[in-house]
DNA sequence: ATGACTGCAAAGACTTTGCATCTTT
DNA sequence: AAAGATGCAAAGTCTTTGCAGTCAT
């Protein structure tokens, strides 16, 4: 709608972006490529946004990678690879973990347990091929 | 021995410190407490050590926590459980991945995997009571 | 002497924040 | 006018690094 298009232009590109990607962007990568439609935006709203998003639920904090937090427009919980040679966060959307392991964890944490996540490391294609 | 205690004093300090806990420590942690034993050390060398450490494989990075690093000195697999209110990294030691995912992964990851880290996030007992 | 380890302080990297400005209501 | 969003630059955290000094061989 006309409203929001205009005072929430940015935020709204922002949120489109990390939506629209699954390489599970850091906040820089968000601001370069939001830049390109919307060439006067900030880091700082980047950072800003992002933040607010992780806080209302719309996007979740997937890793920090090299020191670099990654984050994911998909909030369906999916399990990631993380290769060690590139910092590449891709999904592996055929595994899933088993609700059993849920409930167990909800068992034995002695809190609440509103969240999981199943991540693997290793070295991806790519970075085999190059060493 | 004798040779090592004194040539590694330090460095074995910390290492034992990181084996010795259960509380995932981070760098800033290692330093307060091998502190008490070895006054004279300073973070520059813990962060070094960790790194080290890290890197042969004696320990591992379970998370990183509010922006912090997290250690652990047991390298077994085994499963987390965060604190989003106080930032506590528990162990679950009674829930374990199925092997079946890990073959899984990879065969899906396209790569070469090597480790596994099953993580659940939620607020803890105490957190819980607190609020 | 040489190589390894460390302390200190400086530098670096990533992220957050204060303030002025601009826009929308 | 008031509230909200943003840019800019400064500040803040956590971590790494350069260099000189120390220790063991």
């Amino acid at each position: 709608m006309e409203l929001s298009t205009k005072r929430f232009r940015k935020r709204d590109a922002i949120l489109a972006c990390v939506r629209s990607t699954t390489a599970h962007p850091s906040a820089e990568w968000v601001f370069e490529h939001v830049k390109t439609e919307v060439p006067d935006i900030s880091l700082a709203t980047v950072y800003r946004n992002l933040a607010l998003f992780k806080e209302q639920g719309l996007i979740v904090s997937v890793a920090t990678v090299n020191g670099v937090e990654r984050f994911d427009g998909n909030t369906d919980p999916h399990v990631h690879f993380i290769c060690n040679g590139c910092g590449r966060v891709v999904d592996l959307p055929k595994i899933h973990v088993p609700e059993e392991l849920n409930q167990a964890a909800a068992r034995n944490s002695g809190g609440r347990v509103t969240s999981c996540q199943l991540t693997f490391t290793g070295t991806c294609e790519n970075c085999i091929k190059i060493n």
